[in-house]
DNA sequence: CTGTTAGCGCCTTCAG
DNA sequence: CTGAAGGCGCTAACAG
């Protein structure tokens, strides 16, 4: 009776002549199941086409090996850290569940404890957060986190210098000459955000260049909400000659406004982004930028949450991979006016 | 008793005071529980940090507003399928699940009905099978395929102009002169790949020139098996002048194998791949390829299902999107002796 | 060797 | 308004 059209065990075992126990331990591969049996079994289970229900099943045997992969959404940078932990997870004997419960907006905060309560315990055997915002140890199976925005805390963590590429940035920038920087930044209350503004305002420190306030504007790292500060920006009266945007989104919103304006990249404005997702090379000119290595994240991610879910303790707790700057297109010297009159 | 970690209905009853039924309604917000109770509750809820599993929420009730994504594999095509899907079901209520059963070489054929089958009825209200190689109408919940390896079937169906794309791109290089043209196809048993070949066949046999049978071969869709064809293909004596890839990665991997030999792309060879994956404009030069509309695939199938999901019909059973040419660096005109030998 | 009996965590009657 | 009982699909003892 298969009214709902999924084939359960029970139907298996109707088919079969048999007791769904008996099904059980045939599927499972336990002794002490007559050959004859088995046989007549596997051949039903065939013929209906019937695959366990992986959540009947994780509910009962608390195991499942599958590896959770808890995102806010699928955008370029949680999109190339699954790239990563795909193939990373490849050959190990696990699958994966990459799960979206945030909102859109990704101001949903707490999303990731949800969507953990909601998936451990039964579903998944590990899991790892991605960009998660707030994290506690307050559950049972084991997390790794990639990017968490607190920072670093009490679980393991994979990151990016964040410090030490946004101050390569900024100096590829002052290198070039330009003096009235623009920075385009993420929000406020994320770690990495913040970090990325330090690195600017170090650099610009360091080179004896003041920050004026009013070139510092908050994006959200998102194309939408970059679109209005960047022609803020760029429609400033004394504008600045280069843009260095906390993400490549906002970097690529900021190259749409100075098309909108009448601007040329890099001659009338240098742009310097962060992440170098895929995207970045796309653009026109294509994007200048400092790498994450996003797939790497996500496979050494993987790498710790499997010793982890071995029992076995990891060694670092705490990975940070360096960052490196894409030269591309859209940086170039400074007007020699611009310069000259900071001078 | 926390014994797990987790934190289960049975805990915010014990809590609180109150039994579990209550508990349920209180969540469900189901009318006839007491004020105070009510706020009782609510407040052992936050300060536990509860959560309803998922799991065992979905094996009683049969809905879980959750919509399942299955891939063999997160790669670049599935994963823009992804970003497509995910912006098109913020705002529809319902949460994204993306399986990846199938092992990672994609070589295990039937995945998508052993993912499918392990998850619906239970943990997903519907499924957008990307790629999956057989598709059957068996299961009970409604489905979608993106690109189906064996061409539009039962379900309804979102694909792209494969043949009309093929064609494109190969008199794309048939009108910069070249004649010895490759092809390096995807595997013989997927229709996109079949059709691929066919548009390839097609414009060759319009333009009256013969193919090759030494300049035609199988790459396997995915980098690293295309790049022993691509070698060979490039190491022949009277090698091609230009190679039309039937996707992104295998024209990358062909690029990298013209590196490898000291070619000159495009002075020497030029390359035109398929679908247009952000990785395209990050090789050097940029990629020319035939752009498929990924990400609006993934959203038009979102559309469908939530349709099919609701009980509606969907119009248009089979949604054939348009393939177009972005031209890019990696094309040139034919060396003009090899074209003029031929003629 | 095989069937019966308990639950896993949750939701839904149905009495109290 | 609340609590006890049953069942979703499956597995793990324990009987037969």
């Amino acid at each position: 009776m298969s009214r709902t059209g999924r084939v359960t065990i029970n139907d298996v075992a109707r088919t079969a002549g048999v007791s769904v126990a008996t099904v059980s331990k045939v599927i499972n591969g336990r002794y002490g199941v007559a050959q004859a049996t088995n046989e007549r079994v596997q051949e039903v289970i065939a013929s209906l086409g019937y695959e366990s229900s992986l959540v009947a099943r994780s509910l009962r045997s608390h195991r499942t090996n599958v590896i959770g992969i808890l995102v806010a959404e699928f955008e370029p940078f949680s999109t190339e850290i699954l790239k990563g932990v795909s193939q990373a997870v490849a050959g190990t004997g696990y699958e994966l569940l990459a799960y979206s419960g945030g909102g859109a907006g990704g101001t949903d905060v707490g999303w990731e404890r949800r969507s953990l309560s909601r998936l451990s315990g039964t579903l998944i055997d590990g899991a790892v957060l991605v960009t998660p915002t707030v994290v506690e140890v307050h559950d049972g199976v084991p997390v790794v986190a990639i990017d968490p925005h607190a920072g670093p805390s009490g679980i393991p963590t994979v990151d990016s210098d964040n410090l030490a590429g946004a101050v390569t940035a900024t100096e590829h920038l002052l290198a070039l000459g330009h003096r009235r920087i623009g920075f385009l930044g993420g929000r406020p209350d994320l770690e990495s955000s913040r970090l990325r503004e330090e690195g600017f305002r170090t650099a610009m420190a360091r080179a004896g260049v003041p920050v004026d306030p009013a070139l510092v504007r908050v994006g959200g790292y998102r194309r939408e909400t970059a679109d209005r500060p960047a022609h803020e920006l760029l429609e400033l009266a004394d504008r600045p000659t280069a843009v260095f945007a906390a993400n490549d989104l906002m970097a690529i919103a900021t190259i749409e406004a100075a098309a909108d304006l009448g601007l040329a990249v890099p001659r009338d404005l240098s742009v310097v982004g962060f992440d170098d997702v895929p995207e970045a090379a796309a653009t026109t000119p294509p994007l200048t930028t400092v790498a994450q290595p996003m797939q790497q994240m996500g496979s050494v991610a993987i790498g710790m949450l499997v010793e982890l879910m071995a029992g076995r303790p990891v060694p670092a707790a705490h990975l940070r991979l360096p960052t490196r700057l894409v030269e591309r297109g859209t940086c170039a010297p400074a007007p020699v006016g611009a310069t000259a009159a900071v001078r």
